[in-house]
DNA sequence: CGTGCTGTTGATCCCGTTCAATGAGTGTGG
DNA sequence: CCACACTCATTGAACGGGATCAACAGCACG
């Protein structure tokens, strides 16, 4: 914002799409937070492919709808979680998406890498960075979290994760 | 959510699209907050359109793109603004699509009637009712806008509301 | 070693919430 | 017509969660 105050609107992870079919300038600015190998298409070509293959709009149609109902989940979030449960929702899409990439060993342990320095969480959950890290701090002392260094994260028990996140209704294992 | 807390991820005004085709069931509630014309379509018969119809699949395509935009800037409005932000850029949204369906006199005074109840406008902006009241009291006491009831605004000068909303840049007025 | 960056922790403050009382508008029944 | 109930809105007082200001620790790098 024009006064410095920041904020993020969106994670990109392995496998997601990024920009904007028939529009030539993005409204936002897209900055890599790690090392990333990207996927281009040159804007004329894909258009014409788009044109000349229902198939691939309806399927980008898809995914942007997927996008849109994750964003309004996130809208619920910003607007309605306390700071503690924020932290925990925004660990839990981390490691879901993270087990969904390594599928099979669902259940046990979940292990992960941060991919944000606490800063850039901050400004994804609206929060300052001196709070991300005391409620980081608080979770582990909980015992919700393990901390390995300052990016390395287990969790012990999802359901409890899930609990702290607001989340509730059991994580839904399947039996 | 499930202990009580209330949100809000989008409101429909006229003309907008609601429904998720390739899904049966939606992930959020829809209520009116009004009297309502909606224009109904079979969802078989409406897929089939979007099958056979390319630029359909096209056109929806960018209306989803443009709700996907306007759910990302409201995540910045939810994670960054202050309370007098939220209420001045609420406002800001619902008097410029009003002034975009009855277009024409553009510049001068903008009047309006407020679709939401306070709760409602609480839920959507991630407030209070009470605190809406009293933005919406000291939005009035310092001119910004002023109130005819409870429902009915009108807008002096949409440059000192854009200011208030934190969106600067002076609202870009043509010359 | 010093410098810079990221993260942690402490102390204090303030904005928005919470709890509570009151007002204003509307419909209902005597 | 007025009393009553009910909903929506305004306003006040007190509290608390997260922001802000500030100090410091861990680590990489020259």
């Amino acid at each position: 914002m024009e006064d410095g105050r920041r904020g993020m609107v969106g994670l990109l992870l392995p496998s997601d799409f990024v920009g904007r079919p028939g529009r030539r300038a993005a409204a936002y600015d897209v900055a890599a937070a790690s090392d990333v190998v990207m996927c281009c298409f040159r804007r004329g070509a894909f258009e014409q492919l788009i044109a000349e293959t229902p198939s691939i709009c309806k399927r980008l149609l898809e995914m942007t709808l997927d996008e849109l109902d994750a964003a309004r989940e996130w809208m619920l979030v910003l607007g309605r979680k306390t700071a503690r449960e924020k932290i925990a929702s925004f660990l839990a899409t981390i490691a879901r998406r993270d087990a969904t990439l390594r599928k099979g060993d669902a259940v046990g342990e979940i292990v992960f890498d941060l991919p944000l320095t606490r800063e850039a969480m901050a400004d994804y959950l609206g929060l300052t960075l001196e709070t991300v890290s005391r409620q980081m701090s608080a979770l582990k002392r909980d015992g919700v979290i393990r901390l390995y260094g300052t990016r390395h994260v287990t969790v012990p028990d999802l359901g409890r994760l899930l609990e702290a996140a607001g989340d509730d209704s059991d994580g839904g294992l399947p039996g």
